[in-house]
DNA sequence: AATGAATGAGGATTCATTCAT
DNA sequence: TATGAATGAATCCTCATTCAT
């Protein structure tokens, strides 16, 4: 299995004119935990570059130095929890002894479900800040890696096979999305019912496009060679 | 079975301070359908109250005198459409001689395929518009209406009985409406294919939460003595 | 003859998006008086819409409910000074009982002179302010008018005949109002020989393009029954 | 006679701070065709510093190494092409066997429209692009320098006599250039009936201030022992 | 009921220029 | 000499909404 999204998520190149590596660090991390802050105590909406630049300590000119633009700070905060979520999906995924679409449906699940409790800001940006033309779009776009990605793990270990369209996978990934922000919708914790029905509804949803070992399980590929 | 919705939908009340009965229905009609066309060319993000005023031929000052805000326009346009919605599902769902989770899921989502075609405002607004707070919230509450209306279906015709928690039928409407906003998200006429795996998404789902009537089938009830 | 320029000379029709009839006079001429005095005061390019709002006492939105934007102000300001430098130069060649090239070209150039100095903010819009794109093609299309007026004079009285091509006469106005710039550049006055030399100048060149009888004059077209 | 301006033209000595020496050659040359480039196809109202200095693919900061500031880049872009005008100036007029104020005139605005016709972006520069300050200031110095000169000229071969007032020549010169403002506005060769007709206003104008010898002609001066 | 007029309240960006290294 | 990084300083404009009439 390779990294749920190809490296850390690149934005479309085309937004992305700030050369990233030439961000000085330090201060770059102070105005993504700014704006963080702000996003989990006001919402999405309510952010401007004023109170990004003030909270962060940096003249708002400096902001444009790192990023292209207002919406350039979202999607790099959302890129950096993101990358947090693949890695969480994979780590967990490999310590599956044995797959089936039902237990890679509920591990990757519940990752998702970890790393929202460790990371509010990614709640408040991810599942409730969609109403940001800028994050809806980076979301139909990750979704579609996330998509991919599980997609060719199924085919590789054979929890599915060719007739697995590309948008079945999609689609299962949209709908468990929407779990989720049904179930964070008032509860930073995520209702706890709503995620077990997530599970189920994207479970049995895509175990009617499983094989049969899909269904039954396979052993976890390469279990004690794994790639790094 | 009662209308989907109750009555034409009432928006939250707060909202609307202007008394409906004192709207000039011509302008107000005018009004809508120059909102309408401005959201099918410009996308709801674009609309603004002068935009409106002008093409509906209005001072903007006017706008007030029949909507509490420029949302409110948004809310008529969608509640316009959504009523058409409410009874296109109600007579379709009248027609099926036999009811089973699967044909009512399948009638009621294409049903809403029905109306999506006949309405294109009504796609840009409600399956694409959701960007926009209001109507975000306004899918929401509705979605739960709708939940609750068609919960209340299978529980008096013994599609599903009382186990079938409010939080599952919501839980598929939305992810129904999902469904839809993916595969109308570039194509006016709505992707065939994912309005199909939507439909089976929505019914493998539902059929685990079903009585075995639900998944065998149940006569019509008053087949003969429709409702008005 | 008519009127030195077509009605009160309207700025290109697409730049005045705003209804002039509707602007509430008074506030309208706050405005343009404010902006005149800073004007003269820092110069064309110092002006900000925030200097214009705060010294007439509006709010910086009001501008824009009477001009579309900072340059309308502009060009409403070089229009104002602009009427009146028409109706000086039309009064002024009516008083003349003989017309020839010379003494129109002296007549009209004098009276722009008679207004420069009544309209220190002229001076500085339209001779000073040519670094500001909107002025400098505004007064590149006032040239134009203005010559073609005069032309039509030329030619209607006999001073010149069809012969007078109308980049002539263009000519003849640019080159003026050059040496005007250049009488005008430090001197608020203007410097007299400067003047001098530039109705010499224009003489000399349109005697070039005149008939005989633009050189030995003609009478003053209906003299006692003038039009309206 | 002598060059037509002193030396390279030097801009106002307070504005160069930088040494020339010290200015890296090649690099300052693919700034200053950069800035050319960029003046041609945008105009000298769009070019900024970050423009520059992408284009000639030198950072920013090092922009003020080689010049004193944005500004100085353009007069060193006028001063480069000046040079050339002046050069092609002299050289025209010292073909002449025998001098009047006509040929003086006609050979030297010549002597421009070749130039203009080498060299696109002095047009834009020099002709267009007067709405920026910086370049409207060098422009009336180096029209005072250009007058100064060709007066100097007229003087020492008797074209004209003392009586001929430096405003005078500073006059022919300005409206010589506000001919091929107008010539070359639209067109980037100049429309020729402008040219023609500016040539004709000029000597109009000079012929009033020439002496008799002026107007029959001198021979060219040390006509054999050319200046190095 | 209708509306012309007024405006409060921001908000995103751009850019030339300067230093520390 | 070269330059990556930083930033001070403004600026224009939009828009929803409210009144007085």
């Amino acid at each position: 299995m390779t990294s749920t999204t190809t490296e850390t998520n690149e934005r479309s190149a085309a937004r992305r004119r700030v050369p990233r590596q030439a961000r000085s660090r330090a201060r770059v991390e102070a105005v993504l935990d700014a704006a963080a802050a702000l996003v989990v105590e006001h919402g999405v909406e309510a952010l401007t570059t004023r109170a990004i630049a003030d909270a962060a300590g940096v003249p708002v000119a400096s902001l444009y130095q790192y990023f292209a633009d207002k919406e350039d700070v979202l999607l790099a905060l959302a890129d950096r929890d993101m990358a947090e979520m693949d890695e969480q999906v994979l780590s967990d995924l490999a310590t599956l002894p044995v797959l089936t679409v039902a237990s890679v449906v509920e591990t990757t699940m519940r990752a998702f479900v970890t790393v929202y409790h460790r990371r509010p800001a990614f709640v408040e940006i991810w599942l409730r800040g969609r109403t940001n033309t800028a994050l809806h779009d980076y979301g139909r776009e990750h979704n579609r890696r996330i998509a991919a990605t599980l997609r060719a793990l199924a085919l590789e270990t054979g929890l599915a096979d060719e007739g697995l369209a590309e948008h079945v996978a999609l689609l299962a990934v949209e709908v468990g999305d929407r779990c989720f922000q049904l179930a964070f919708e008032h509860d930073a914790q995520g209702d706890p019912a709503l995620v077990e029905e997530g599970i189920a509804l994207v479970t049995a949803y895509l175990e009617r496009h499983a094989t049969p070992a899909g269904r039954t399980g396979v052993p976890q590929p390469g279990s004690g060679e794994g790639r790094p």
